[in-house]
DNA sequence: TTGTTCGTACGAAAATTTTCCTACCTTTAG
DNA sequence: CTAAAGGTAGGAAAATTTTCGTACGAACAA
């Protein structure tokens, strides 16, 4: 399929997942608002290479060209998470769990949340 | 804390977590048989710059040095994960699990097990 | 003894990813 | 009209990660 986006290429996708369609002066923004400082042309050229790789797609209609994500949010996200449980926990999505409930960090709300979504499976 | 590990040295911990301290001969050989093919001046490489990272130890009273994990791998494993969930989930632990139980190869033995999981937690 | 095998050390090359400089065009304010 | 601001394109530099060639010493078999 598409090839795998690296970690900054991830971060655009991110936005505009989030923001829909934009320019890249908006997620260049939105990136030294939420994430670190980068230069604009830093931002449009890997812009422009994830149009190559058919990570993104451009409208060039206009001066101000308009990106939008060319690979959709739930399966791009759902593969890399794939991978992740595969290298990390040798497949196993249970020891992942294991994993995330033994952290402190996983807060009583989102235990919660998660017995929620079980139970709702078990129907 | 410690450095992250890149991807291929991740690999190389996990050959080491599983193992236990052993030669740059083995982790290769593992490698070249569970990953890909790889010259063994590469592993050895990359080994010795993890010591100066201080993800592993080095045992050099012998002439074959002797390598060990110098990073626990549930304190390491954790907190990737928490990064992962971090930049891919926004921290939410419920949305990962979300994504990992619509995904079709998360069997049924991984989803009852996950149940179990939650039941012993309820206590 | 001698040469072949197996080990480490080191440096540099290669590959990948990320950043930014420069050139040049269009739009807009004055 | 002109200057300033804001846009794209492209190449090159920088940073990071990965790979491997070469040198050289130790062990071991013949």
């Amino acid at each position: 399929m598409n090839p795998e986006p690296t970690r900054s290429e991830l971060e655009i996708l991110q936005v505009l997942w989030q923001l829909g369609p934009s320019t890249v002066r908006t997620v260049n923004d939105v990136l030294n608002e939420q994430k670190r400082e980068v230069q604009y042309t830093s931002t449009l050229k890997l812009m422009q290479i994830m149009v190559d790789k058919k990570l993104l797609n451009r409208d060039e209609s206009q001066m101000k060209h308009i990106y939008s994500p060319a690979v959709e949010e739930s399966s791009t996200k759902g593969h890399l998470l794939d991978r992740f449980v595969d290298t990390m926990f040798n497949g196993s999505a249970s020891s992942l769990m294991m994993q995330l409930l033994g952290n402190k960090k996983t807060s009583k709300k989102e235990l919660d949340a998660i017995r929620e979504l079980l139970k709702k499976m078990e129907k």
